[in-house]
DNA sequence: CGCCGAGTTGACCATGTTCAAGGTGGGTGG
DNA sequence: CCACCCACCTTGAACATGGTCAACTCGGCG
């Protein structure tokens, strides 16, 4: 149908957007939902603030596709420390697993709309669609390349290094005019960037008092030296 | 032609071990090297420890199997910081990349005999061939499995339980009648763990002091007590 | 207006890093 | 065969970064 080559876009905060896969393509597209709706076994939900989507450990029988809010993928130790690994937004897809089992938990951030496909449908298609199947092959291998990013920006960077390229990676999605807004608070910051809640607000602080950034109100932040920040992220 | 559905086996401490994919297989296997060697174009390549067998950057236009030795998978900071993202083994495929290059870096840990593959012909046998595909896709996830807990790991877990986890995960790949060879140095375990070779080698003596188990030498540590590490890993 | 959850700030503390000596052991050459 | 070497490792003491605990502030909402 449409969407043949263009389907998997670069960049990515949540490392699975834009991975929608050939049949399905056409139910995640909100102006044409009911074209090829069929084929594409999608289920819209909805998610409020905080509710589960799906936890570390359960069958892993559907994935998702974000339509519209901010949904986050974390795993906890037995003592509640949590790590987010990934926010994922606007058609990022998440939930695709290798095992039977997830191997993380799916949270929705803030209000949420998300389509589930049917594990199973999807891959039955791919069992026929080549396309599909790389698709998936190379959309997972994107994830991968966020990770490791991510694994050297936990093990090797400093609390400000973290925060400005967590500010840098989030402007990508969400900045106009050179303000962003946080769908996430402090603590999902802080445990995107395996740091506490109290260091991520004294670094932005800081950053503020460095005239690198300006602090509107809690959620919203300007960036005021864009290049500072990249420098603090190398 | 041989080994249809074992291929993709469970554990690895290297994300992607055992994803031999179906027609390459063959090569892989010492025990019969020239059966299907056409069908699949691997050279045999020997690396001496610390060399590079590709740069982050490098044009991705192989990737590789391990045969024997262990490789490591890494990124650094400009200033030279270090992360070491994964350790490959006897069977483990690393080097597939969703993009045009390398994200990462590979350097043999020890002497090293790999085999290298033509990403070209392999992505062109995927093409046709739905279960390689299918088999590249369940690969990669299972990598993505792996850095997840990683990202756990570095973001929240403090020296005892980075250096318990080690060990633990390492176990399963080199341990006889509870000794484990270690075929790195502190440095690579140390840049593993987001620590310092300092505070390895101080945990590993902490471990020792608390009969967890006893250092023989600086590359074999026998596991005396192993539920308590698992404990510890928890 | 007042409440409450989220965020900020400050003082103190702990974990892990840094810097600086020593040890150890495997390998080489006399 | 032994001595020496050198890279790797261990250990200790001082230090720094970020965590903990606690008080306070802010802002949105009933």
């Amino acid at each position: 149908m449409a969407a043949p080559a263009a389907i998997l876009s670069p960049s990515s905060f949540g490392p699975l957007r834009s991975m929608a896969p050939g049949v399905v393509w056409s139910a995640l597209r909100p102006e044409e939902p009911e074209a090829d709706a069929f084929r594409a076994p999608g289920t819209v939900q909805h998610f409020l603030p905080d509710r589960q989507i799906f936890a570390d450990g359960d069958p892993a029988d559907h994935f998702y596709r974000v339509v519209t809010g901010v949904v986050r993928a974390c795993k906890f130790l037995s003592d509640g420390r949590r790590q987010i690994e990934a926010f994922y937004v606007t058609g990022d897809v998440f939930g695709l697993e290798a095992g039977l089992n997830y191997n993380i938990s799916a949270e929705a951030v803030s209000d949420s709309t998300v389509i589930a496909f049917r594990r199973k449908a999807v891959e039955a298609l791919a069992q026929k669609d080549i396309a599909l199947s790389t698709q998936l092959t190379t959309a997972v291998m994107r994830a991968l390349g966020h990770a490791r990013s991510h694994a050297l920006l936990l093990g090797r960077r400093g609390a400000v290094e973290k925060v400005a390229s967590f500010l840098n990676e989030w402007a990508t999605h969400s900045a106009s005019a050179g303000v962003i807004h946080l769908a996430m608070t402090r603590q999902d910051i802080a445990d995107y960037l395996g740091l506490t809640i109290e260091t991520v607000s004294r670094t932005l602080t800081q950053l503020e008092r460095d005239r690198l950034i300006a602090l509107l109100n809690t959620r919203q932040i300007r960036l005021c030296n864009r290049a500072a920040l990249e420098d603090l992220a190398a």
